[in-house]
DNA sequence: CGCGATTTGTGCACGCCTTCACAAGCGCCT
DNA sequence: AGGCGCTTGTGAAGGCGTGCACAAATCGCG
């Protein structure tokens, strides 16, 4: 706080203010507002910081203070600009434009997502699918070819592909996390259980389904040995909604 | 740090230890520390906290402290013994016991996610499928029927079922969050894109694909707003892996 | 025009998490 | 038996994130 970049001009997507550099609690917000944002339905023109901090499940301070990063869209009063606020989180999310993104690995994971709906309304869209495996090279999902990945470069360069999926099994997926690299893709979302080691200057988000539930594992078991326990209460401090993530 | 809980026997699973409270960020790394364990693949009998880290993806200092909670299962000079960490982990994260996994909504994801064989040699099984639809009631999918919503209160009783996977669209979420609720679910994993409230005492995971697609498309955001910039770099501090999630 | 109701923006304090740096402990070799 | 090298376990410091509480700002109404 009382940082720079307060005198700036804010503002107008396309002015392209000097690029405000958000904590990274703040970013993995931002998209969860900006879908309650989407989500309101009814024709009302602003919203109070208490409403839209209810409708994305967090407190309604810390939402001030992460809107309070990106500028004063709000008045007070009054309440944020539904819609200007929506177009200033699609902006710095960098949704104004449709980004390509392409996905390696078209097993079983993999045809859920290439199937999976969700994106387009979100500001993505599945441009290429390719996996390894002659026997589902030329299968058509969701009216998208599978290619080999060998077309992978030309196809990155041709459609401007800078984000990747891999849905690959962990044994292969280190080998297509470079080839995506070397295509010349600077941000990796993986859902093979394994690590990825990249260059600087490329990001990976992992999503490891088997994780997330083991996590529970140990809340179950944190649960059930407390309840066990002599005087043991039931419900520690677990709250309305559980974030992690 | 300097807690009590380090006289007490330590030890061996089923003497059911006073349950150490760990820290959150703690727990989330705990199964990677797993993962990273059972790849090990090589016979050796023990393994440095710095071998350790790098085939996990952090900081040695950071797993060092993680593991110094569970109490002390090193030896110094020598390293971690692999068995014994192994089952340690597993009986923290409540893993030695096969849990019980149900899920919710067959649909495109939810196609997946029950064919998924990532969750088997992870400590779960999931044991029923449900769905809403009558046209996917009566499906079989990997040897497993898909019934009814409705038989879920019969079916988690019978199978005592803690944890419950939601893949359905969000429209349907709460309700069926309700309905697993009711059923004696107390930890739920929810796929749909939405805010799911619960009472205290349950605990709430979710995962939302498109979100982590608009983190990664803020930092190419970022970075390409950093290379249009005069004396722009290019690469921040992003470093080998990224975590998140 | 002024006042009160309402809501934003934020200074501040607290707690969690990360990281460094090092003492304590263990095994091996001589 | 003694010393040396290696590795763990942890105190301490710093940074980040959260939430409270309130001042500043805006609107509407009398």
């Amino acid at each position: 706080m009382s940082e720079q970049r307060h005198g700036t001009t804010h503002g107008a997507p396309g002015a392209v203010p000097a690029f405000p550099d958000l904590p990274e609690a703040t970013i993995a917000r931002l998209p969860e507002y900006l879908r309650a944002l989407h989500n309101l339905e009814d024709g009302a023109e602003t919203i109070s910081s208490e409403g839209l901090a209810a409708a994305a499940g967090v407190n309604s301070a810390k939402l001030r203070k992460d809107l309070s990063h990106l500028g004063s869209y709000g008045t007070r009063g009054v309440g944020y600009d539904v819609a200007l606020l929506t177009a200033q989180i699609e902006y710095i999310l960098g949704l104004d434009q449709r980004r390509a993104v392409c996905l390696v690995g078209v097993g079983n994971l993999g045809h859920a997502l290439a199937g999976y709906d969700g994106f387009a309304g979100r500001g993505f869209r599945i441009v290429a699918l390719f996996d390894a495996a002659p026997g589902r090279v030329g299968e058509v999902i969701n009216g998208l070819l599978v290619r080999h990945i060998d077309e992978l470069p030309q196809v990155a360069a041709e459609e401007s592909i800078a984000i990747g999926v891999i849905a690959t099994p962990a044994s292969a997926a280190q080998a297509v996390a470079d080839d995506l690299v070397s295509a010349g893709v600077t941000s990796i979302l993986n859902f093979a259980p394994c690590v990825l080691s990249v260059p600087s200057g490329v990001d990976v988000r992992k999503v490891d389904l088997a994780i997330e539930l083991q996590i529970l594992s140990f809340h179950e078991h944190r649960k059930a040995s407390l309840t066990a326990l002599p005087g043991g209460r039931v419900n520690g401090a677990v709250g309305t909604e559980a974030v992690g993530s």
